[in-house]
DNA sequence: CCTGTTCGTTCACCCAGGTTAATAAGTTAA
DNA sequence: TTAACTTATTAACCTGGGTGAACGAACAGG
């Protein structure tokens, strides 16, 4: 019984003692090793997962190489290209363990039969396409709205631990901006 | 019959007469002088607009007053601020209208009407939703990857004629630069 | 213990956008 | 027509982030 997965889905809905087991068989437990990937640009996400231990980044490369870090995930919380996910696209995206990771797979097809099997499946969906939606508006808010520095704190402010897990970089291209600003931005801050 | 908004409604899901009928009658239509609100900062929006006709800009306020236009709606398109919709929560957002407009208004009350009474109208809601989420992803990845030059090239794009529908600082707060720096930009294009 | 690597910081220089203000063109109102 | 207002452009100066390179600390492997 993945007692994690459970709570966080009961976050959105009520479940009663037969689909908590019926959730439980749909996820497999898969491990990851640091510098893994669970999802790499060009294939298609055919999965939801759901990060038991450890810590994944969501990023993106551009033209010109550079890596974007879009989105950090952590335990209990989902991670997936939702859009590749959706429409079985390439995935622009690749999602790639930062420490040894452990997560609770969910393939497509499972993932639609909880949706119709459990009550409030449906409803399910929705409340993350919502809450995937408005945290997603609040992040472009952020960017238009907030200086480096500020963002910085938001950061740390959303994400306390992870300044010690993960490399200043990782966090730079977070905040949009290169290390050498990010330095400077912790520098002013510190004074 | 409002033929647009079913039009509109039909590029997500199948309708048949009866809902169409429906549709068209749980939508009111009104009319806005340039300069009139749709919401106000402040208020809770209680319904969800189509534009039938006009323009409206979507905007928020930093602290320090400036305002930032995050999205622009034109002809065809829905206009909400769906969290406040959503939530019943104080609308952080304004939408204003840009010229004379004309809205189909549908109250929270009706849509849930369509939610219910059509075939598909959850399905509906739930599609509306993806389709603002990957939206607002795309909005994301811009302002992480793009020079403000490429996301002025995106504006025009995005909105061919609304460059010469709006003033320049309406584009140059959604750019996310200060009106002299857009005509920079705009100078540094045409040579 | 040494060596190579990784990573954060710092320096010097450059550049694009911000700021403020002046100007000019276009628009509205009287 | 004139006056007042709005809006876009331009100029001068400032500031913060980008770039490339150097340095040093921490760490891993041999």
């Amino acid at each position: 019984m993945y007692t994690n997965l459970i709570a966080a889905i009961e976050h959105f809905i009520r479940l009663d003692d037969t689909e908590k087991d019926l959730i439980s068989s749909l996820a497999v437990s898969k491990t990851y090793a640091k510098g893994d990937y669970f999802l790499r640009t060009g294939q298609v996400c055919r999965d939801v997962g759901f990060i038991e231990k450890g810590l994944v980044r969501y990023y993106g490369t551009k033209d010109n190489g550079e890596e974007i870090t879009l989105h950090f995930g952590k335990e209990n919380d989902f991670t997936s290209n939702y859009q590749s996910f959706l429409d079985h696209s390439a995935s622009q995206r690749s999602i790639q363990c930062l420490e040894a990771t452990e997560i609770l797979v969910i393939s497509y097809d499972n993932l639609q039969r909880l949706y119709n099997e459990v009550k409030e499946g449906q409803k399910f969906g929705r409340l993350v396409c919502e809450y995937l939606y408005l945290q997603a508006i609040s992040q472009i808010a952020s960017m238009y709205a907030d200086e480096p520095e500020q963002r910085y704190l938001n950061f740390v402010n959303e994400y306390p631990d992870l300044q010690q897990r993960i490399p200043q970089y990782y966090i730079s291209s977070y905040v949009g901006v290169k290390p050498p600003s990010l330095s400077r931005i912790r520098k002013r801050l510190t004074l």
